[in-house]
DNA sequence: ACGAAAATGATAATCATTCTCAAAGATATT
DNA sequence: AATATCTTTGAGAATGATTATCATTTTCGT
């Protein structure tokens, strides 16, 4: 599983450029937050960063999510209920679907939808900044 | 401003529709609702129903907020940053401009999104419930 | 290896919101 | 209108997520 030499690279690359030191703890979360094929919230970072590698409190899983937000090398999503939930950035934007009855959250999306969001932005005299999309599901039959 | 018989007329109606008593708490907070044309977060619907008759406290906005919520008589939304706002329902749906200097709120509705939304739930067997579509944006220029 | 600057861990503080419970108020019934 | 019952209120304590504090440790350019 992950955090090969490549990896590291990648990731001590990745912090540099955010213009922050590296450390063990920092470089085990990202593996962590690199791995992830879910949604998980800043308990459940601290676990599996524990679990991986390293000593690290639950202070600094948020003090260095933050700094991986700013550094938009993180996305931090406000679903309903219970706290923030994080994943590591894509290239491609998406929007979300959360299974309200597994908690599940799923990606998509949709050129078209992204489009007419700008546009309508624009007719009212605004620039959208950054934008959250979320449909709250349940599964059909 | 507002508040005349009729209103208290349909206020009561909408209270007992929710199966709740009626309270002079309650008729104030729904009043407050009624006249509000932004997003007023819990401390300033507290302020604003204090000012306009009655003894309220803060404990009875948030209750009386969630049984409005329940009853689909208010909305509750969770913008960034800051607790949660809240308005009146309307009959129609719609989505929500966040100036991100100002924090005004703006409203918009697409037929088309909306739509789109449904369909892209549906083709991966899902039913929406209820969604969050919103823009944080700056003015262009 | 040295030293300035930054990061960490433990815990206290904060903020929004919910809970608790005794006292006050509302509603149905008489 | 008085009663009995059941609900709501207010004040403050409790909660949960997140942020701040500060002494100690670590990083990294020199």
């Amino acid at each position: 599983m992950g955090r090969n030499k490549r990896d590291m690279v990648v990731m001590n690359a990745s912090l540099k450029k955010a213009g922050v030191r590296i450390t063990k703890q920092r470089l085990a979360l990202l593996s962590v937050l690199t791995e992830a094929i879910d949604h998980p919230d800043a308990l459940e970072l601290l676990d599996r960063t524990k679990k991986i590698s390293s000593t690290i409190s639950l202070a600094t899983v948020y003090r260095t999510l933050a700094v991986l937000v700013d550094a938009n090398l993180v996305h931090r999503h406000d679903f309903e209920g219970g706290g923030a939930r994080y994943e590591k950035a894509k290239d491609h934007h998406h929007d979300h679907i959360v299974d309200l009855d597994t908690g599940e959250v799923f990606e998509f999306n949709s050129d078209i939808i992204e489009k007419l969001q700008f546009e309508i932005a624009a007719e009212m005299g605004y620039e959208v900044i950054h934008h959250r999309l979320e449909l709250y599901c349940r599964k059909t039959n």
